[in-house]
RNA sequence: GCGUGCUUAGCUCAGUGGUAGAGCAUCUGGUUUACACCCAGAGGGUCGUAGGUUCAAACCCUACAGCACGCACCA
């Protein structure tokens, strides 16, 4: 048997022990196991990502689930790979691009074999589409699996084998599948559409994408006259005056008194000045501003409907990079939206036709990517009318058991999927965008340019003049069908739909919703129920880590520590149990290093009583300290009925989810009840080994380490696994503690529950000893002689005195038949102990403190007999509840005399 | 405006009806057969406010306040 290092090094072990996982193949999914399935299902990270806090929560709550899954008998399945995330990865190059002399060596040597001019300027649109693409497939090859290897810094045990991309050929091609499918179903169209705009990255977004900014603005009144009735003016209020140019209308609500007169005629646009109409439309809120709305359909989606309604001309005043587009007004033409937005006031202004200028707060949607506000725009996109909504909303929301087959954890997410599904919009699917699965359509066009004919194929159809759509579809669009996609057919048999899924609320609608859509529409095989259509059963929702501050952690706001940094300083074991251990279900966690730095600590504990447990002779792995003729003392009976207690715990903990009540139940069981508690009792006994064997204390400890390192192996992979072999449990056949059985509640208590409950007392009693101690300020290296006068019915050895004489640091402990007085003492479950001192005590400090205690005493009976007292609850409360209040109100009486008397004879 | 979550010790948070808890921080003592990433002890809380239900409320209900987030937004 090889004895543990010194001290526990983080951070030393992790890469050994992984590559040999590795090498035995240990996280390989098998079709064929004839073994109950378990799979999972996590987001997919950005190629091109870097690990971040938010990572490393899903994913160790992830392999806490795949590693309990397997050590409970299940076949199961990780599979892991990275998101070509469209927009973003393509955003990135170009704005490396901007930086030549920076790009990785691959990439640049991608583009010099470009031979472009010399002075061109690395925009996309000069590079050419298709030599854009071999740019990003160079840049994502280059810093792409940066996040994968630092997945297994952390210790996910995914089936790296089976890792994919969602640009890998197979997976393409079931993304365009699924968009013919779904054009032939007629769900997927195309139409001229006000859609969400980013004038940045130049391509329409979904409404999911644009993300709403409070904003401080100002609402610019301006007058316009009316054709018909010269002098007379109305004034509007608008917070655009740049988009005048595209106005068609001016609108009132029909029933406005104020302006009911003024319907059919005319209002003189001042730039360029012409006669709009004057409208009425039930959208107009008659409170707001003036009651006039200028009505510009062409960069309003409200407005746009408006125009729909009275056929209103829609007029484009802007490029799709935001600038203005007017050649009638040349002061504007060719400016910056927002520059205009000014120019345009001063114009109104220098005419006589601005009123006012309000502060004014509202909300402004941006776009994710772009970080720039969103700008509407009527352009031609392919739309997804979502199929399956009901079934969708049932699976995850109805009240009958039988069709809700997908469980929320927490629920409460449920409200917000529904929300969302019943306000449900299409889908702007496509993206003008080069990076992602091109739109599988194909146009043929006549003489005049018009499209004629319209196929949705993978291949391009046969015959001459096919175009394929220029556009790209929406990341989304492609992993909304990951659970599935990244299966064979064989391994889908087996693992589909997967058990759970395990991501951050804030893709329930880009992601969660979509993808269980997708399964419900698509999932083949027409003939299964219900159940086997989704992609999942169950959903664990992560809380977000937030800073110390509340913020949410990003990197703009360069708030978030870098876990590879914490896994060195920490070990991966340590950040995972930090982090575990404050991350209650579903509630945002207030990130602080000080969380890890325990779970480093708890760690080091471990390792530590492992190695003192080595320091006394051979190990027994298969140590049971129930089977053999052992006279088991009360400590190991209080021991190991406490391990008992615990494996319940933790067996209800992840049946539930809740991997912080779980992991404290096993933290503060080793920390407290095996290492304070048990380990320095037996110290007592271990100087004489013979009795050591004999009393089972040695077998208790290797079962209690055996049983809580497989405890913990799903948290605390890496050192579980390193003190497991090291220590021998591992077997002549060196079985990884990834395949033993994982600790489940027992059914029959194996412990003597009496024998554990005086062990409790005798701890109590030690408490109490102490404390007393503490109290005289008695340092700890100083002995003394105590003096106990056992109570009536106190249950108590020899061996029982030793062990308390020795943890209370006494030269003796003497058993007294009488009570002494002028003698500090505390009243302890088993008796009275007393604390003589030489010399003189100190009156005051000593009253000082029976007064304290004479004071709780007094409040725990006051508090229990006003229960007692109380006849209604006397009669209703159950008998049990009664007899403990009755019982703490004896002791609390029997106490106050004791310290009465103590107190008179001070 | 609608919805969701939160409000408990100085800090970060557990605690779903019956004696208010943990870690950190603070203070005191400590070279004990592993561990100073440690050991032993102490102080510190009218559980956001106001009502209600109940024999009994931190916990259930209602209202309110504050904070956070989501959705929808009025030009």
């Amino acid at each position: 048997m090889l004895e543990l290092a010194k001290a526990y090094e983080p951070g030393k072990v992790e890469d050994r022990i992984y590559s040999r996982w590795l090498k035995n193949d240990a996280f390989h999914a098998d079709p064929d196991s004839t073994k109950p399935a378990y799979s999972i299902v996590i987001p997919p990270p950005n190629v091109t990502g870097v690990l971040t806090m938010g990572h490393v929560l899903n994913n160790t709550i992830q392999d806490i689930l795949a590693r309990r899954a397997r050590m409970t008998g299940h076949e199961v399945l990780w599979l892991p790979g990275t998101d070509h995330a469209g927009l973003a990865t393509q955003t990135a190059v170009e704005k490396a691009l901007r930086k030549p002399d920076q790009l990785p060596p691959t990439v640049k040597e991608m583009l010099d074999s470009f031979k472009l001019p010399a002075d061109t300027k690395l925009t996309r649109q000069n590079i050419g589409r298709e030599n854009m693409i071999k740019l990003i497939w160079a840049w994502t090859k280059d810093r792409g699996g940066i996040i994968i290897e630092q997945l297994k810094k952390l210790g996910c045990s995914c089936d790296w084998k089976r890792e994919r991309f969602t640009l890998d050929e197979n997976y393409l091609k079931e993304v365009q599948q699924v968009f013919v499918e779904l054009y032939n179903k007629g769900y997927m169209y195309r139409g001229l559409r006000m859609c969400n705009w980013c004038p940045a990255s130049l391509t329409a977004i979904s409404d999911e994408e644009v993300e709403m900014k409070p904003q401080k603005s100002k609402l610019y009144t301006m007058r316009y006259e009316i054709a018909e009735e010269p002098g007379r003016f109305v004034e509007i209020a608008t917070t655009r005056p740049e988009t005048l140019m595209a106005d068609t209308a001016v609108a009132v609500h029909p029933e406005d008194k104020r302006y009911m007169d003024l319907i059919g005629k005319h209002a003189i646009r001042p730039f360029p000045k012409t006669n709009i109409p004057i409208i009425p439309d039930d959208y107009i809120d008659i409170e707001f501003g003036t009651g006039v709305l200028k009505v510009t359909p062409a960069h309003d989606k409200n407005d746009f409907e408006i125009g729909q309604r009275h056929n209103l001309p829609i007029i484009n005043i802007m490029t799709a990079d935001g600038h203005i587009d007017c050649p009638d007004v040349p002061e504007l033409h060719g400016m910056e939206r927002f520059q205009a937005r000014d120019k345009a006031a001063e114009l109104l202004d220098s005419m006589g036709q601005l009123v006012k200028i309000d502060a004014y707060d509202n909300n402004v949607g941006f776009s994710e990517r772009g970080k720039v506000p969103i700008e509407p725009r009527l352009s031609e996109q392919w739309f997804l009318k979502y199929p399956k909504i009901k079934e969708s909303l049932e699976a995850v929301c109805s009240n009958e058991t039988e069709k809700k087959v997908i469980r929320f954890f927490p629920t409460h997410w449920e409200k917000t999927y529904a929300h969302w599904l019943e306000n449900i919009q299409d889908w702007c699917i496509s993206r003008q965008v080069w990076w992602g699965h091109r739109i599988p359509v194909w146009y043929r066009k006549n003489t005049q340019e018009e499209i004629t004919e319209t196929v949705a194929s993978i291949e391009r159809p046969q015959g001459e003049g096919w175009e394929q759509d220029p556009d790209s579809m929406d990341t989304w669009a492609s992993s909304w069908l990951w659970a599935y996609a990244t299966m064979d057919e064989r391994t889908r048999k087996k693992f589909y739909p997967t058990s759970v899924l395990v991501t951050g609320p804030d893709i329930i609608f880009l992601w969660v919703a979509r993808m269980i859509i997708a399964g419900l529409e698509l999932e083949p095989g027409t003939s299964r129920q219900l159940k086997d259509h989704i992609p999942f059963k169950d959903v664990y929702f992560t809380g977000l880590i937030r800073d110390g501050k509340g913020r949410k952690m990003s990197k703009s706001l360069g708030n978030s520590p870098d876990p590879l940094m914490l896994i060195k300083k920490y070990g991966a074991d340590g950040l995972r149990f930090g982090l575990m251990r404050i991350a209650p279900k579903g509630q945002d966690i207030r990130f602080d290093e000080k969380q890890i730095e325990e779970g480093r600590n708890f760690a080091n504990k471990l390792w530590n009583a492992c190695r003192f447990r080595t320091m006394q002779g051979e190990i027994d792995p298969t140590a049971n300290p129930f089977n053999e003729n052992h006279q088991l003392s009360p400590f190991a009976h209080h021991l190991l009925a406490s391990l008992e207690d615990l494996l319940t715990t933790v067996e209800e903990a992840f049946n539930k989810y809740e991997f912080n009540t779980a992991s404290s139940a096993i933290y503060s069981f080793v920390w407290d009840t095996f290492c304070s508690r048990f380990l320095e009792v037996a110290k007592a006994d271990f100087n004489n080994k013979d009795s050591l064997t004999r009393s089972g204390t040695l077998a208790t400890i290797d079962y209690t380490i055996n049983h809580v390192l497989r405890l913990l192996h799903p948290f605390m992979p890496f050192i579980t696994e390193e003190i497991w072999t090291e220590l021998g449990f591992c077997g002549t056949s060196n079985t990884s503690i990834l395949f033993t059985e994982y600790p489940q509640p027992q059914k029959k208590l194996n412990a003597n529950q009496k024998l554990a409950h005086r062990t409790q007392q005798l701890y109590e009693t030690l408490d109490r000893g102490r404390a007393l101690r503490a109290e005289f300020q008695i340092p700890t290296n100083q002995k003394v002689v105590m003096k106990l006068k056992l109570a009536q019915n106190a249950e108590i050895d020899d061996h029982d005195i030793d062990i308390l004489s020795g943890l209370l640091h006494t030269s003796e402990l003497k058993i007294v038949k009488t009570a002494l007085s002028k003698t500090p003492s505390v009243i302890t479950p088993i008796g009275d102990l007393y604390l003589p001192l030489e010399g003189v005590i100190d009156v005051d400090q000593e009253r000082a403190r029976l007064e304290k205690e004479l004071a709780k005493a007094q409040a725990d009976l006051e508090r229990e007999n006003k229960k007692l007292q109380n006849e209604a609850m006397l009669k209703k409360a159950p008998a049990e509840k009664v007899n403990t209040w009755r019982d703490i109100a004896d002791k609390a009486k029997d106490k106050i005399t004791k310290l009465k008397k103590s107190l008179d004879n001070l």
